[in-house]
DNA sequence: CAGTGTGAAGCGCTTCACAGCT
DNA sequence: AGCTGTGAAGCGCTTCACACTG
Protein backbone atom coordinates (compact mmCIF):
# COMPACT_ATOMS: atom_id res chain seq x y z
CA UNK A 1 0.00 0.00 0.00
CA UNK A 2 2.35 2.53 1.10
CA UNK A 3 4.10 4.09 -2.44
CA UNK A 4 7.28 4.55 -1.65
CA UNK A 5 9.08 3.41 1.89
CA UNK A 6 13.04 3.78 2.21
CA UNK A 7 14.80 0.46 3.37
CA UNK A 8 16.36 2.33 6.04
CA UNK A 9 12.58 3.15 7.37
CA UNK A 10 11.71 -0.13 7.57
CA UNK A 11 15.35 -1.67 9.37
CA UNK A 12 14.29 1.43 11.91
CA UNK A 13 10.69 -0.24 12.19
CA UNK A 14 11.81 -3.48 13.30
CA UNK A 15 13.76 -1.28 16.05
CA UNK A 16 10.92 0.57 16.99
CA UNK A 17 9.05 -2.84 17.39
CA UNK A 18 11.73 -3.72 20.38
CA UNK A 19 12.19 -0.79 21.60
CA UNK A 20 8.39 -0.94 22.22
CA UNK A 21 8.55 -4.84 23.35
CA UNK A 22 10.92 -3.61 26.08
CA UNK A 23 8.39 -1.00 27.16
CA UNK A 24 5.59 -3.26 27.27
CA UNK A 25 7.47 -5.47 29.60
CA UNK A 26 8.27 -2.40 31.76
CA UNK A 27 4.27 -1.86 31.92
CA UNK A 28 4.60 1.41 30.06
CA UNK A 29 1.41 2.49 28.41
CA UNK A 30 1.86 5.46 26.47
CA UNK A 31 4.74 6.51 24.89
CA UNK A 32 6.03 9.52 22.73
CA UNK A 33 8.03 9.67 19.38
CA UNK A 34 10.27 11.39 20.58
CA UNK A 35 11.04 9.02 23.57
CA UNK A 36 11.07 6.17 20.75
CA UNK A 37 13.39 7.96 19.02
CA UNK A 38 15.61 8.09 22.04
CA UNK A 39 15.24 4.52 22.61
CA UNK A 40 16.17 3.43 19.06
CA UNK A 41 19.04 5.44 17.92
CA UNK A 42 16.99 8.27 16.14
CA UNK A 43 14.65 11.09 17.15
CA UNK A 44 10.88 11.97 16.92
CA UNK A 45 10.61 13.69 13.38
CA UNK A 46 12.32 10.19 11.61
CA UNK A 47 10.16 8.22 13.93
CA UNK A 48 6.97 9.90 13.38
CA UNK A 49 7.65 10.25 9.53
CA UNK A 50 8.41 6.63 8.88
CA UNK A 51 5.42 5.60 10.69
CA UNK A 52 3.53 7.88 8.36
CA UNK A 53 4.16 5.51 5.69
CA UNK A 54 1.78 3.27 7.05
CA UNK A 55 -0.54 5.39 8.95
CA UNK A 56 -2.13 7.07 11.89
CA UNK A 57 -0.89 5.35 14.86
CA UNK A 58 -0.62 8.15 17.37
CA UNK A 59 -2.96 10.57 19.15
CA UNK A 60 -2.42 14.20 19.39
CA UNK A 61 -1.01 16.03 22.31
CA UNK A 62 -0.71 12.17 24.20
CA UNK A 63 1.50 10.16 22.18
CA UNK A 64 1.04 6.35 21.18
CA UNK A 65 -0.63 3.48 23.27
CA UNK A 66 2.76 1.00 23.80
CA UNK A 67 0.69 -2.20 23.00
CA UNK A 68 -1.51 -1.17 19.82
CA UNK A 69 1.44 0.19 18.23
CA UNK A 70 3.78 -2.53 18.71
CA UNK A 71 0.64 -4.37 17.19
CA UNK A 72 0.34 -2.22 14.37
CA UNK A 73 4.13 -2.68 13.78
CA UNK A 74 4.07 -6.34 14.20
CA UNK A 75 1.38 -6.50 11.52
CA UNK A 76 3.34 -4.35 9.32
CA UNK A 77 6.31 -6.77 9.23
CA UNK A 78 4.46 -9.37 8.98
CA UNK A 79 5.48 -10.42 12.33
CA UNK A 80 2.28 -12.40 13.56
CA UNK A 81 2.53 -15.46 12.62
CA UNK A 82 5.69 -17.62 12.49
CA UNK A 83 7.62 -18.36 10.20
CA UNK A 84 9.77 -21.55 9.30
CA UNK A 85 13.45 -20.96 8.23
CA UNK A 86 15.85 -23.67 6.40
CA UNK A 87 19.61 -23.28 7.17
CA UNK A 88 21.43 -24.36 4.45
CA UNK A 89 25.71 -25.58 5.41
CA UNK A 90 25.90 -27.57 8.56
CA UNK A 91 29.10 -26.65 9.17
CA UNK A 92 30.84 -24.61 12.11
CA UNK A 93 28.45 -21.05 11.70
CA UNK A 94 25.32 -23.32 10.36
CA UNK A 95 25.24 -25.55 13.47
CA UNK A 96 25.45 -22.70 15.67
CA UNK A 97 22.43 -20.54 14.05
CA UNK A 98 20.51 -23.63 14.46
CA UNK A 99 20.95 -23.81 18.33
CA UNK A 100 20.52 -19.92 18.39
CA UNK A 101 17.69 -18.76 20.63
CA UNK A 102 16.90 -15.59 19.26
CA UNK A 103 15.49 -16.88 16.43
CA UNK A 104 12.82 -19.35 17.95
CA UNK A 105 12.38 -16.58 20.46
CA UNK A 106 11.10 -13.74 17.91
CA UNK A 107 9.21 -16.13 16.13
CA UNK A 108 11.32 -17.90 13.22
CA UNK A 109 11.25 -21.71 13.89
CA UNK A 110 14.21 -23.67 12.63
CA UNK A 111 12.88 -26.41 10.88
CA UNK A 112 15.30 -27.97 8.51
CA UNK A 113 19.65 -28.25 8.05
CA UNK A 114 20.61 -28.70 5.06
CA UNK A 115 24.12 -30.03 3.85
CA UNK A 116 26.06 -31.26 0.68
CA UNK A 117 28.07 -33.17 2.70
CA UNK A 118 27.55 -36.87 2.70
CA UNK A 119 29.55 -37.35 6.23
CA UNK A 120 27.42 -34.72 7.45
CA UNK A 121 23.84 -35.92 6.16
CA UNK A 122 22.10 -38.08 8.12
CA UNK A 123 23.65 -36.71 11.68
CA UNK A 124 21.87 -34.93 13.87
CA UNK A 125 21.72 -31.36 15.16
CA UNK A 126 19.56 -30.31 17.89
CA UNK A 127 16.80 -33.18 16.99
CA UNK A 128 17.16 -31.88 13.25
CA UNK A 129 18.68 -34.85 10.96
CA UNK A 130 20.82 -32.72 8.32
CA UNK A 131 19.62 -33.33 4.76
CA UNK A 132 20.70 -33.57 1.27
CA UNK A 133 20.43 -30.62 -0.79
CA UNK A 134 18.50 -32.84 -3.41
CA UNK A 135 15.57 -32.66 -0.69
CA UNK A 136 15.32 -29.06 -0.59
CA UNK A 137 12.53 -28.64 -3.17
CA UNK A 138 10.40 -31.10 -1.55
CA UNK A 139 10.80 -29.82 2.18
CA UNK A 140 10.50 -26.31 1.27
CA UNK A 141 6.81 -27.14 -0.06
CA UNK A 142 6.12 -29.78 2.98
CA UNK A 143 7.38 -27.51 5.56
CA UNK A 144 6.58 -24.42 4.57
CA UNK A 145 9.91 -22.78 4.62
CA UNK A 146 9.56 -18.82 4.06
CA UNK A 147 13.27 -18.11 4.70
CA UNK A 148 16.09 -19.95 3.60
CA UNK A 149 19.79 -19.21 5.57
CA UNK A 150 22.77 -19.89 3.59
CA UNK A 151 25.99 -20.45 6.12
CA UNK A 152 27.66 -22.51 2.73
CA UNK A 153 31.16 -21.50 1.45
CA UNK A 154 32.00 -18.86 -0.32
CA UNK A 155 32.03 -20.65 -3.65
CA UNK A 156 28.51 -22.18 -3.30
CA UNK A 157 27.09 -19.12 -2.02
CA UNK A 158 25.67 -18.10 -5.42
CA UNK A 159 24.91 -21.57 -6.64
CA UNK A 160 22.81 -22.46 -3.75
CA UNK A 161 21.22 -19.47 -3.53
CA UNK A 162 19.98 -19.87 -7.15
CA UNK A 163 18.60 -23.45 -5.71
CA UNK A 164 16.85 -22.19 -3.27
CA UNK A 165 15.17 -19.47 -5.81
CA UNK A 166 13.84 -22.57 -7.92
CA UNK A 167 12.51 -24.47 -4.42
CA UNK A 168 10.55 -21.43 -4.15
CA UNK A 169 11.89 -19.80 -1.04
CA UNK A 170 11.70 -16.32 -1.63
CA UNK A 171 13.84 -14.81 0.88
CA UNK A 172 17.34 -14.96 1.76
CA UNK A 173 19.66 -14.52 4.34
CA UNK A 174 23.62 -14.72 3.39
CA UNK A 175 25.82 -15.29 5.63
CA UNK A 176 28.97 -16.07 2.98
CA UNK A 177 32.10 -14.21 2.44
CA UNK A 178 30.18 -12.87 -0.73
CA UNK A 179 27.99 -10.72 -2.05
CA UNK A 180 25.56 -12.44 -4.23
CA UNK A 181 22.51 -11.15 -6.33
CA UNK A 182 19.34 -11.83 -5.99
CA UNK A 183 17.31 -14.48 -8.29
CA UNK A 184 14.26 -12.66 -9.96
CA UNK A 185 11.28 -12.26 -7.33
CA UNK A 186 13.56 -12.94 -4.36
CA UNK A 187 14.77 -10.72 -1.48
CA UNK A 188 18.58 -10.73 -0.41
CA UNK A 189 20.21 -9.78 2.83
CA UNK A 190 24.07 -10.25 2.57
CA UNK A 191 25.36 -10.41 6.17
CA UNK A 192 29.49 -10.87 5.09
CA UNK A 193 31.35 -10.50 8.61
CA UNK A 194 34.47 -10.75 7.45
CA UNK A 195 32.94 -6.98 5.28
CA UNK A 196 32.22 -5.89 8.76
CA UNK A 197 35.11 -6.26 10.11
CA UNK A 198 37.25 -4.90 7.10
CA UNK A 199 34.64 -2.19 7.48
CA UNK A 200 35.65 -1.48 10.57
CA UNK A 201 39.46 -1.48 9.77
CA UNK A 202 39.29 1.11 7.62
CA UNK A 203 37.47 3.70 10.97
CA UNK A 204 40.83 2.13 12.74
CA UNK A 205 42.95 3.21 10.14
CA UNK A 206 41.25 6.64 9.66
CA UNK A 207 41.61 6.62 13.80
CA UNK A 208 43.22 8.83 15.07
CA UNK A 209 42.22 11.95 13.06
CA UNK A 210 38.68 12.02 12.88
CA UNK A 211 37.69 8.70 15.09
CA UNK A 212 34.08 9.74 17.16
CA UNK A 213 31.30 7.28 17.76
CA UNK A 214 30.48 6.22 14.44
CA UNK A 215 27.72 3.84 13.66
CA UNK A 216 26.76 1.22 11.21
CA UNK B 1 42.36 12.89 4.38
CA UNK B 2 39.61 12.45 2.78
CA UNK B 3 37.20 15.25 3.02
CA UNK B 4 33.31 13.73 3.26
CA UNK B 5 33.33 9.96 2.27
CA UNK B 6 29.58 8.02 2.39
CA UNK B 7 30.05 5.04 4.80
CA UNK B 8 28.40 3.25 1.79
CA UNK B 9 31.20 4.03 -0.22
CA UNK B 10 33.25 2.27 2.07
CA UNK B 11 31.42 -0.68 2.49
CA UNK B 12 31.44 -0.74 -1.67
CA UNK B 13 35.39 -0.72 -1.28
CA UNK B 14 35.42 -4.05 0.94
CA UNK B 15 33.43 -5.03 -2.49
CA UNK B 16 35.52 -3.91 -5.10
CA UNK B 17 38.62 -5.29 -2.99
CA UNK B 18 36.81 -8.84 -2.99
CA UNK B 19 36.41 -8.60 -6.58
CA UNK B 20 39.91 -7.76 -7.55
CA UNK B 21 41.37 -10.51 -5.05
CA UNK B 22 39.21 -12.85 -7.30
CA UNK B 23 40.24 -11.36 -10.72
CA UNK B 24 43.62 -11.32 -9.28
CA UNK B 25 43.65 -15.03 -8.68
CA UNK B 26 42.32 -15.61 -12.12
CA UNK B 27 45.01 -13.54 -13.71
CA UNK B 28 43.28 -10.70 -15.30
CA UNK B 29 45.63 -7.94 -15.07
CA UNK B 30 43.63 -5.06 -16.25
CA UNK B 31 40.40 -3.95 -15.51
CA UNK B 32 37.37 -0.87 -16.49
CA UNK B 33 35.63 0.57 -13.96
CA UNK B 34 32.56 -0.92 -15.62
CA UNK B 35 33.93 -4.73 -15.12
CA UNK B 36 34.54 -3.80 -11.44
CA UNK B 37 30.77 -2.54 -11.23
CA UNK B 38 29.08 -5.26 -12.61
CA UNK B 39 30.75 -7.54 -10.30
CA UNK B 40 30.68 -5.36 -7.48
CA UNK B 41 26.71 -5.05 -8.28
CA UNK B 42 27.15 -1.18 -8.99
CA UNK B 43 27.93 0.46 -12.17
CA UNK B 44 30.95 2.15 -12.94
CA UNK B 45 30.62 5.72 -12.46
CA UNK B 46 29.98 4.89 -8.78
CA UNK B 47 33.21 3.22 -8.53
CA UNK B 48 35.26 5.56 -10.11
CA UNK B 49 33.29 8.20 -7.68
CA UNK B 50 34.33 6.07 -4.83
CA UNK B 51 37.71 5.68 -5.84
CA UNK B 52 38.07 9.32 -6.36
CA UNK B 53 37.68 10.23 -2.40
CA UNK B 54 40.89 9.05 -1.93
CA UNK B 55 43.16 9.46 -5.13
CA UNK B 56 43.85 8.48 -8.81
CA UNK B 57 44.18 5.05 -9.72
CA UNK B 58 43.42 4.45 -13.13
CA UNK B 59 45.14 5.33 -16.39
CA UNK B 60 42.84 7.35 -18.95
CA UNK B 61 41.48 4.81 -21.84
CA UNK B 62 43.05 1.79 -20.40
CA UNK B 63 41.57 1.17 -16.83
CA UNK B 64 43.18 0.02 -13.50
CA UNK B 65 45.68 -2.44 -12.72
CA UNK B 66 44.12 -5.02 -10.85
CA UNK B 67 47.05 -5.92 -8.51
CA UNK B 68 47.65 -2.40 -8.39
CA UNK B 69 44.33 -0.67 -7.52
CA UNK B 70 44.05 -3.64 -4.97
CA UNK B 71 46.78 -2.89 -3.31
CA UNK B 72 45.33 0.47 -3.12
CA UNK B 73 42.22 -0.25 -1.46
CA UNK B 74 44.06 -2.74 1.16
CA UNK B 75 46.00 0.14 2.10
CA UNK B 76 43.23 2.74 2.27
CA UNK B 77 41.06 -0.03 4.74
CA UNK B 78 44.01 -0.72 6.91
CA UNK B 79 44.21 -4.34 5.65
CA UNK B 80 48.11 -4.52 5.17
CA UNK B 81 48.59 -5.73 8.99
CA UNK B 82 46.53 -8.24 10.57
CA UNK B 83 44.19 -7.45 13.21
CA UNK B 84 43.97 -9.28 16.06
CA UNK B 85 40.55 -9.86 17.57
CA UNK B 86 38.65 -11.06 20.63
CA UNK B 87 35.53 -12.64 20.63
CA UNK B 88 33.19 -11.72 24.35
CA UNK B 89 30.48 -14.55 25.15
CA UNK B 90 31.38 -18.45 24.22
CA UNK B 91 27.59 -19.48 23.64
CA UNK B 92 26.98 -21.21 20.27
CA UNK B 93 27.38 -18.29 18.45
CA UNK B 94 30.58 -16.84 19.83
CA UNK B 95 32.04 -20.70 19.73
CA UNK B 96 30.99 -20.89 16.17
CA UNK B 97 33.04 -17.47 15.58
CA UNK B 98 36.12 -18.67 17.12
CA UNK B 99 36.33 -21.51 14.41
CA UNK B 100 35.25 -19.10 11.50
CA UNK B 101 37.54 -19.61 9.16
CA UNK B 102 36.77 -16.75 6.84
CA UNK B 103 38.41 -14.63 9.47
CA UNK B 104 41.76 -15.66 9.64
CA UNK B 105 41.99 -16.11 5.91
CA UNK B 106 41.36 -12.10 5.43
CA UNK B 107 43.72 -11.25 8.23
CA UNK B 108 41.83 -11.23 11.32
CA UNK B 109 43.46 -13.23 13.99
CA UNK B 110 41.11 -14.73 16.93
CA UNK B 111 43.30 -14.36 19.46
CA UNK B 112 41.52 -14.89 22.88
CA UNK B 113 37.64 -15.25 24.37
CA UNK B 114 36.12 -14.47 26.69
CA UNK B 115 33.24 -15.54 29.07
CA UNK B 116 31.83 -14.48 32.31
CA UNK B 117 30.04 -17.61 33.16
CA UNK B 118 32.41 -19.49 35.80
CA UNK B 119 31.66 -22.88 34.16
CA UNK B 120 32.78 -21.93 30.57
CA UNK B 121 36.10 -20.24 31.97
CA UNK B 122 38.86 -22.65 31.83
CA UNK B 123 37.73 -24.60 29.15
CA UNK B 124 39.55 -24.59 25.49
CA UNK B 125 38.16 -23.38 22.38
CA UNK B 126 40.14 -24.83 19.72
CA UNK B 127 43.13 -23.91 21.34
CA UNK B 128 42.12 -20.89 23.32
CA UNK B 129 41.56 -20.84 26.74
CA UNK B 130 38.46 -19.10 27.75
CA UNK B 131 39.22 -16.26 29.85
CA UNK B 132 37.03 -14.24 32.52
CA UNK B 133 36.00 -11.00 31.62
CA UNK B 134 38.03 -9.19 34.60
CA UNK B 135 41.27 -10.07 32.30
CA UNK B 136 39.92 -8.23 29.02
CA UNK B 137 41.63 -4.83 30.10
CA UNK B 138 44.94 -6.63 30.80
CA UNK B 139 44.88 -9.01 27.92
CA UNK B 140 43.69 -6.40 25.21
CA UNK B 141 46.98 -4.47 25.77
CA UNK B 142 49.24 -7.50 26.04
CA UNK B 143 48.04 -9.03 22.86
CA UNK B 144 47.37 -6.51 21.32
CA UNK B 145 43.40 -6.59 20.67
CA UNK B 146 42.34 -4.34 17.90
CA UNK B 147 38.65 -5.55 17.51
CA UNK B 148 35.78 -7.20 19.62
CA UNK B 149 33.37 -9.21 18.23
CA UNK B 150 29.96 -9.44 20.94
CA UNK B 151 28.09 -12.78 20.99
CA UNK B 152 26.86 -11.94 24.69
CA UNK B 153 22.82 -12.20 24.90
CA UNK B 154 20.93 -9.39 24.62
CA UNK B 155 20.84 -7.64 28.26
CA UNK B 156 24.61 -7.91 28.55
CA UNK B 157 25.30 -5.68 25.19
CA UNK B 158 25.77 -2.46 25.90
CA UNK B 159 27.34 -2.75 29.55
CA UNK B 160 30.00 -5.38 27.90
CA UNK B 161 30.41 -3.12 25.05
CA UNK B 162 30.89 -0.32 27.83
CA UNK B 163 33.88 -2.64 29.44
CA UNK B 164 35.15 -2.83 25.70
CA UNK B 165 35.82 0.24 25.25
CA UNK B 166 37.43 1.13 28.38
CA UNK B 167 39.91 -1.96 27.70
CA UNK B 168 40.88 0.54 24.75
CA UNK B 169 39.35 -1.76 22.19
CA UNK B 170 37.94 1.15 19.68
CA UNK B 171 35.64 -1.58 17.35
CA UNK B 172 33.12 -3.70 18.13
CA UNK B 173 31.36 -5.67 15.77
CA UNK B 174 27.84 -6.65 18.35
CA UNK B 175 25.81 -9.65 17.38
CA UNK B 176 23.56 -9.24 20.19
CA UNK B 177 19.67 -9.02 18.92
CA UNK B 178 19.85 -5.33 20.46
CA UNK B 179 21.07 -2.00 18.65
CA UNK B 180 23.82 -0.88 21.44
CA UNK B 181 25.15 2.66 20.69
CA UNK B 182 28.49 3.81 20.74
CA UNK B 183 31.27 5.04 23.47
CA UNK B 184 33.07 7.63 22.86
CA UNK B 185 35.77 7.09 20.46
CA UNK B 186 34.42 3.61 19.49
CA UNK B 187 33.14 2.72 16.35
CA UNK B 188 30.57 0.10 16.58
CA UNK B 189 28.97 -2.33 13.97
CA UNK B 190 25.50 -3.74 14.96
CA UNK B 191 24.54 -7.23 13.09
CA UNK B 192 21.81 -7.81 14.48
CA UNK B 193 20.54 -11.29 12.87
CA UNK B 194 17.09 -11.54 14.24
CA UNK B 195 16.52 -7.96 13.07
CA UNK B 196 17.64 -8.96 9.65
CA UNK B 197 15.00 -11.78 9.44
CA UNK B 198 11.96 -9.22 10.61
CA UNK B 199 13.39 -7.22 7.88
CA UNK B 200 13.43 -10.17 5.37
CA UNK B 201 9.35 -11.28 6.91
CA UNK B 202 8.37 -7.18 6.04
CA UNK B 203 9.07 -8.24 1.85
CA UNK B 204 7.36 -11.50 2.55
CA UNK B 205 4.17 -10.00 3.56
CA UNK B 206 4.28 -7.03 0.81
CA UNK B 207 5.28 -10.55 -1.65
CA UNK B 208 2.65 -10.53 -3.71
CA UNK B 209 2.27 -6.92 -4.74
CA UNK B 210 5.97 -5.83 -5.47
CA UNK B 211 8.37 -8.35 -4.44
CA UNK B 212 11.20 -7.98 -7.43
CA UNK B 213 14.51 -8.66 -6.37
CA UNK B 214 15.50 -6.42 -3.47
CA UNK B 215 18.62 -5.92 -1.99
CA UNK B 216 19.95 -5.39 1.42
C1' DC C 1 -0.29 22.83 26.02
C1' DA C 2 1.81 18.68 24.58
C1' DG C 3 2.61 15.98 20.89
C1' DT C 4 1.17 14.10 16.28
C1' DG C 5 1.01 14.29 11.15
C1' DT C 6 2.96 16.39 7.10
C1' DG C 7 4.28 19.59 3.31
C1' DA C 8 8.44 21.86 2.36
C1' DA C 9 13.24 22.82 2.91
C1' DG C 10 17.75 20.89 3.43
C1' DC C 11 21.30 17.78 2.54
C1' DG C 12 24.03 14.00 0.99
C1' DC C 13 24.52 10.23 -2.12
C1' DT C 14 24.18 8.72 -6.81
C1' DT C 15 24.04 9.46 -11.63
C1' DC C 16 25.11 12.08 -15.59
C1' DA C 17 27.89 13.97 -18.97
C1' DC C 18 31.92 15.49 -20.69
C1' DA C 19 36.68 17.30 -20.59
C1' DG C 20 41.07 15.33 -20.61
C1' DC C 21 44.59 11.66 -20.96
C1' DT C 22 46.74 7.65 -23.40
C1' DA D 1 38.82 5.48 -29.83
C1' DG D 2 38.58 4.09 -25.00
C1' DC D 3 38.16 5.02 -20.36
C1' DT D 4 39.20 7.80 -16.30
C1' DG D 5 38.29 11.74 -13.15
C1' DT D 6 34.98 15.18 -11.79
C1' DG D 7 31.84 19.25 -11.52
C1' DA D 8 27.05 19.60 -11.79
C1' DA D 9 22.48 17.90 -11.98
C1' DG D 10 19.20 14.75 -10.07
C1' DC D 11 17.01 12.35 -6.54
C1' DG D 12 15.67 10.41 -2.23
C1' DC D 13 16.11 10.47 2.67
C1' DT D 14 16.13 13.26 6.74
C1' DT D 15 15.09 17.31 9.24
C1' DC D 16 12.37 21.28 10.01
C1' DA D 17 8.50 23.80 11.31
C1' DC D 18 3.97 24.38 12.00
C1' DA D 19 -1.01 23.52 11.50
C1' DC D 20 -3.96 20.64 13.91
C1' DT D 21 -6.04 17.98 17.64
C1' DG D 22 -7.17 15.91 22.27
Amino acid sequence: MPSKVPQAAIRRLCRYQQVLAQLEQDGVETVSSADIGRLAATNGAQVRKDLSYFGDFGRRGLGYKVSELRAQLRAILGLERGRNVAIIGAGNLGSALVGYPGFEMRGFHVVAVFDNDPAKVGRRLRGLRILPLTRLTEVAATKDIAIAILAVPEFAAQIVADRVAEAGIRAILNFAPRHIHAPPGVVVCNVDMTSQLEFLSYFLTQGETELEAEEC
